[in-house]
DNA sequence: TTATATACATAAGAAAATTATGTATATTTG
DNA sequence: CAAATATACATAATTTTCTTATGTATATAA
């Protein structure tokens, strides 16, 4: 029996194609479960990126030019491989820092001490 | 003509409650209009809270039993002073300690130097 | 052989914002 | 002094972005 305390739902909300891209910044390519594990992994647990979440948003930034796919077989399953593309790995970049920002803001708006982590 | 990066829009998704819980705990007695004024102001017109989300916000947090209100009349006007209550005096900590949390791992998965603020 | 893991996808519903609208008083400015 | 802006509340319609549920299918471990 465990206790989970998982922040994924509430406060993840507007972060999740952050974290999308940031991993396909530093891997290059890959695939949506692969980037749900790896996340869970990073995150010890803490963010579980759920499929109902992850494909509506690959498929977005998609749409929105941010990202390209590949489609490989493993034997007779799909994957489907998603890289940044030129303007995605602009776009990335904005995000981070938008998201550093919004960090060291709240830090001072909720008064945390510096070394709170 | 200014261009204005808020982030409040995205970001703040989730975090609205903890802010406004926060800004009670730190000055004991406020008011809607004080805290959407003060936030602005800490947050350097960076966190811009609208009436739309600040009003349902505190009228669910006095649901939930965090918040209790009391009424003034400034002439003619009203003015509705929210302050915490012993259970939202719990609470606000539990929300403070669980983003602080959130932003050490995002820091992990994103990747940001310690010292990125 | 059965459960679990891998791998995609979409639809219904919920939560929490934005935007728009409404009401009203107080203050500043031209 | 009139008009614009600031103060102060509230709610409704809409949008965004999740969760939860459902669906399909193959691969692997127990």
């Amino acid at each position: 029996m465990y206790i989970c305390i998982m922040y994924s739902s509430e406060l993840l909300k507007g972060s999740l194609k952050t974290i999308v891209m940031q991993q396909l910044k530093e891997h290059g390519k890959m695939y949506g479960y692969e980037i749900t594990q790896r996340v869970k992994e990073l995150s010890k647990e803490k963010i579980l990126i759920t499929e109902g979440a992850l494909y509506p948003a690959l498929h977005a930034l998609e749409a929105e030019g941010y990202l390209t796919t590949e489609t490989e077989f493993i034997g007779k399953r799909v994957r489907k491989y998603y890289s940044l593309t030129p303007s995605g790995q602009t776009k990335v970049l904005e995000k981070i820092n938008e998201f550093a920002e919004f960090m060291s803001t709240m830090k001072l708006i909720l008064q945390l001490q510096p070394n709170s982590n």
